[in-house]
DNA sequence: CAAAACCATGGAGTAGAGTCAATGGTTTTG
DNA sequence: CAAAACCATTGACTCTACTCCATGGTTTTG
């Protein structure tokens, strides 16, 4: 598909879809067509954007998000250990939520009180 | 307490907790000492900072954090609506929360993956 | 008491994640 | 077929949340 349906099917910008292609979290391909310079991205990338989203309310930067879904095989299997990058993610993306929901009491107990 | 002594019970640097000063998010006293121009945070700025951390894992922005913090007492009451604002917050969260679990799913699926 | 450690203020600089604008082509549509 | 809608590329710009630096004063400590 080309990058507006892409746009209005992932409510994302067609620049934030352009940077996150020049970022590598995406790719697109020439298009069909050969008289024009229209690239066309594979159906799947629509999940791969669900994803990128996710990841980031996980909150996981960009860079970080690049070694994940370039299927952890980073440019050194000897210095790069995938086992232990997703066992540091776990944690810090649990340790992220059990905040958030600490939060999210509070945003509750502060309703009640204004109700209250 | 001195900002030294709360930069290392929040692991927070003492820049930080300036900048949130500025921002408001913290207060402090001219301290005891008329001697000096060190400042004096009371004991519940820690407590402040917990939240500020936890609400930043939430995916809250600061500005909005000012207002949550702030007893939610926004400047005009008539176009300010506090619980119309915790409860967009609750929801905010909530979907934050969901996204992060899943992404969550996804790590331990990749693990899963590695060592299968 | 001197060196090390601490503090304040102001302003500049940085990193991450987009966002905008200019320019110039290509398709779609009424 | 012309106007409207779409597309690509480049580079500059913005915003948020810090972080660093320079300067100069104050405490603490061996």
């Amino acid at each position: 598909m080309r990058i507006g349906e892409l746009s209005r099917r992932t409510a994302l910008s067609r620049d934030t879809l352009r940077y996150y292609e020049r970022l590598g979290l995406i790719q697109s391909q020439p298009g069909v067509e050969p008289t024009n310079s229209y690239r066309d991205y594979p159906e799947e990338t629509v999940f791969t954007l669900e994803q990128i989203a996710d990841a980031q309310a996980a909150g996981l930067t960009i860079a970080e998000l690049s070694v994940f879904l370039g299927q952890l095989d980073a440019a050194d299997p000897e210095t790069f250990d995938a086992e232990e990058f997703l066992q540091d993610r776990i944690e810090e993306v649990e340790a992220r939520i059990e905040r958030a929901n600490r939060f999210l009491e509070s945003l509750h107990a502060a309703k009640r009180v204004l109700a209250g």
